[in-house]
DNA sequence: ACTTTTGTTCGTAAATTCACGAATATGACA
DNA sequence: TGTCATATTCGTGAATTTACGAACAAAAGT
């Protein structure tokens, strides 16, 4: 047996967990309901809507970029961020899964 | 104007957010799908299962339980935890938005 | 070179999370 | 009224999160 099969808490729990956490905060909901609408947009455009200071921005996006569901694309000066499809169809799915939709 | 529309950040937002965050941790994620699959269970099978404390699964059910996701009744000396329906549906249905599934 | 624009990182503080064992509460049963 | 079984709450640490402004970095235009 090379992987541990009796463990209670699988690879898929954490995953889902991780995916939920990065979900976690309203900022945050709020950032991936945007891009999940529209294309993409610059760092710039959330610092002038929302009510933050743009280095908290700045973390949330990283909070984000860290969990794989944005990744970010220089464009200098700006960075132009979209939503990481592949993993956010992962999320979906296991969101899917999970809640039985 | 009674409410204020301007906000940024929605109610919805923030209640996706909480459920959202009630789902951040593998252990809650495993206890939510147990619960979404076999009716109800006691808090001593899950200590039974889980590798913690009692008392550590004890502040996860109060957290699932506050973030009203699921609900237990008191059935001595035990407590049988089941999911609250209709938040879970309501959970549900964010999530459905959300993820556009 | 200097300045402007854009965003990240640093430093810091307050709050929250997660974990544990010990102590406590509650009701059933002897 | 003890005692047992079951869970929660308390007390405590270590780590993480969230927020801010200040400082820094990078690249473009002047």
């Amino acid at each position: 047996m090379t992987t541990d099969n009796q463990k209670v808490i699988t690879e898929d729990h954490k995953k889902l967990a991780r995916y939920a956490k990065a979900m976690s905060h309203p900022i945050r909901i709020y950032i991936l309901e945007h891009l999940s609408k529209q294309a993409c947009c610059y760092s710039g455009d959330l610092t002038d809507i929302l009510p933050i200071a743009k280095s908290t921005l700045s973390q949330h996006l990283k909070e984000l970029r860290s969990a794989g569901l944005i990744q970010g694309e220089i464009e200098t000066p700006k960075i132009k961020y979209c939503l990481n499809k592949e993993n956010w169809e992962e999320a979906k799915k296991y969101f899917k899964l999970f809640l039985n939709l």
